[in-house]
DNA sequence: TGATTGGCTATTGGATCCAATTTAACATCC
DNA sequence: GGATGTTAAATTGGATCCAATAGCCAATCA
């Protein structure tokens, strides 16, 4: 997506003008990679080789390889020694091991955070459940359903914690673009974060913690059911 | 801690006599690194400089920044953009944060994990015990209080979980090693983790949660006193 | 005819080299 | 004498170059 070559480029290619808010070019890169990955525009599989990504982003290998090294760390992608990296599979026992993280986590992040949300924050959140009522795209439905999310958590502190949340939260994501894009039944998600709502508008903790958990176990038994029934997805997205 | 030069080393130097068990050098580098750090070798606020680890391990700096960039991913070092590495500072907000972490997913573990124990994993632990009675050394102690929490969540399954719980198992380690050092205490914890293998051997799995998680939010809290007391902590170790 | 082995190619892993930026010291000016 | 602008050293970020390994294809032999 980046533009791919037409720079003859001295030394410093396209540094200049290609990462204008960012500080390097691993960064821009492992940003870039990342998002295309979580938003499920790089398939479970695909292979990243490293000579074409350079080249499409205008650079020498090297920071390729160190944002690939990043990702690594994120579980994002896998490395085959002296094979290259590819793309991490999706597959049910993930799946499963990410609704557990996120229904661990998530309630936790969640009752921290009420006690100091705003109605900023509040209205905020109703705006995206509109939102998502009316966006058919699956994947601005992902980034939506991740940013209601993330603004009920907002107010928790911890950052550390929110970064855990926020990234497992993405691979979820990741995950139900299949699911969304299969069943096309979002509406019973919609419900659940209606009542969520509610709930958190109320302050009332553990009711918003245990609808919370229910709506993520629902969500990934539905998706691990998904992924069981055609195996071990793979190939073009 | 690894042989310092004496390798005039004409281009792949070292490679095959200083990673026996490694396949890449990026990945011994990154490993002995994580240790290091996670074992209070080397302390927070250190600056890793890129030519001396190059130097110490008898490699380029290549691999260096790529073992680098993945401790960044687990926040186990900070990348200030041309201006180096150094290794993450342990704040009590920090603490706070991987309690809360800890806190959530453990329980989580330990309750998937209680059903499918066998009595070789629960003799496994008594003997960890027995073992943490007698060592002096907060370093190893560190070690064996890991790995009496990780024989309790073995049986788990969920990979992905208990990755996460290790992470940040140790990285509490890495904290509570200046605690240790300076109150001396570890009966208390000793109490608690006699308790809670009671509760796991009976299969009392609720019980065993909620020990848990106290264990955890009192080592926690303890930890994050100490370490307000003292402002953040940075320097020699 | 089929299996095995040898070389060949593509791709990664590592080393070396160059540019850019930050920091610190130093000299100069008010 | 103190503050400020300038310059030089150190260190990182990036590019290019070389070696090593894995996979593939063909040629050879049983």
């Amino acid at each position: 997506m980046a533009s791919p070559s037409a720079a003859p480029a001295t030394t410093t290619a396209g540094q200049g003008r290609d990462l204008p808010r960012f500080r390097t070019a691993t960064t821009m890169i492992e940003t870039t990679l990342r998002t295309a990955i979580l938003e499920g525009r790089i398939a479970g599989g695909t292979p990243l080789r490293q000579e074409d990504l350079a080249a499409r982003f205008g650079t020498s290998r090297m920071p390729v390889r160190e944002a690939l090294r990043q990702l690594e760390a994120q579980a994002l992608v896998e490395f085959l020694p002296h094979r290259g990296a590819v793309v991490a599979e999706i597959s049910a026992a993930d799946a499963l091991d990410v609704t557990a993280v996120r229904a661990a986590l998530e309630p936790v992040a969640l009752a921290l955070s009420i006690p100091h949300l705003t109605a900023t924050d509040l209205d905020r959140a109703r705006d995206l459940i509109a939102d998502m009522d009316s966006e058919p795209d699956p994947g601005r439905m992902g980034e939506l359903n991740r940013r209601f999310h993330m603004t009920l958590y907002a107010q928790a502190g911890r950052p550390r914690l929110l970064a855990l949340v926020e990234q497992h939260l993405a691979a979820a994501d990741r995950s139900l673009r299949y699911q969304l894009a299969a069943l096309g039944r979002a509406e019973m998600s919609q419900h659940e974060h209606q009542a969520l709502l509610a709930a958190v508008a109320e302050r009332r903790i553990a009711d918003a913690g245990a609808l919370l958990a229910r709506h993520i176990e629902r969500a990934g038994a539905t998706l691990a059911q998904f992924l069981a029934e055609r195996g071990p997805r793979q190939g073009t997205p």
